[in-house]
DNA sequence: GCGACAG
DNA sequence: ATCTTGTCGC
């Protein structure tokens, strides 16, 4: 698919916050009217130990099925260092490499990582949502907000609060395990955000779409 | 100064 | 993220 490259590419953590703020307004946090999507992509990277070598995976599954339907792989570099909230500068470059050797556009990107659930509302999520202009949302292992224990079954979910803020939710994607935090990344509202983060996960905790961009990638360094 | 801190 | 063995449970 075709991809729209960052024009310009922050150098210290300053700017990175900068390009943040100015590029937040431009998130859409409404479902696009009808929108019914036939293909999710799930997106993941993993890291060599000791050097910066990274490898970026994009798999893209039928949404009904699961199936995968198509995958990309990009081998790179990543010279930002890993700071929280600005973590999207770490993965960006990669990612995009990855979505451009793509042969389909997916319906959603399905982001290993936050939404808004951001200090800045613009975490890694919103950030591939407005780069491609996809609908996008974030589904993360550990949350940035504070939230109460949902209910043990699956499917119950408590709201991820920045003080009254709502920023997304701990979801229980699988009955008495850790829950999942879910949040809008563009184009996309949270309802239906979880509704689809529900479907991903059939059988694990983690979307099946970030457990098999999981593998591919790491596979990748191997 | 001390603890937190997406991956 | 990554380094890592065994272990408890279905």
């Amino acid at each position: 698919m075709q991809v729209r490259v960052p024009h310009e590419w922050p150098d210290t953590p300053e700017e990175a916050v900068a390009i943040q703020l100015r590029l937040r307004s431009l998130v859409e946090q409404a479902t696009p009217a009808g929108f019914e999507p036939r293909t999710v992509a799930g997106l993941d990277v993993a890291y060599e130990e000791g050097t910066n070598r990274v490898a970026a995976a994009v798999v893209v599954l039928d949404a009904d099925s699961l199936e995968q339907v198509d995958s990309a792989v990009a081998v790179g570099h990543t010279d930002f260092p890993y700071v929280s909230g600005l973590f999207a500068f770490r993965e960006l470059p990669s990612l995009l490499a990855a979505l451009e050797r793509l042969t389909v556009t997916p319906d959603l990107l399905v982001c290993d990582g936050q939404g808004v659930a951001h200090p800045r509302r613009f975490g890694l999520a919103c950030h591939l949502g407005v780069l491609t202009g996809l609908p996008s949302m974030g589904v993360a292992k550990n949350s940035m907000g504070e939230f109460e224990p949902p209910a043990a079954e699956r499917g119950a979910w408590t709201p991820l609060l920045d003080g009254e803020e709502v920023l997304g939710r701990a979801l229980r994607s699988q009955s008495g395990v850790k829950p999942v935090f879910v949040s809008v990344g563009h184009r996309i509202d949270l309802d239906r955000a979880c509704a689809e983060a529900l479907r991903l996960c059939p059988r694990y905790r983690l979307p099946e779409t970030t457990r098999r961009a999981d593998r591919l990638c790491r596979d990748a360094l191997a």
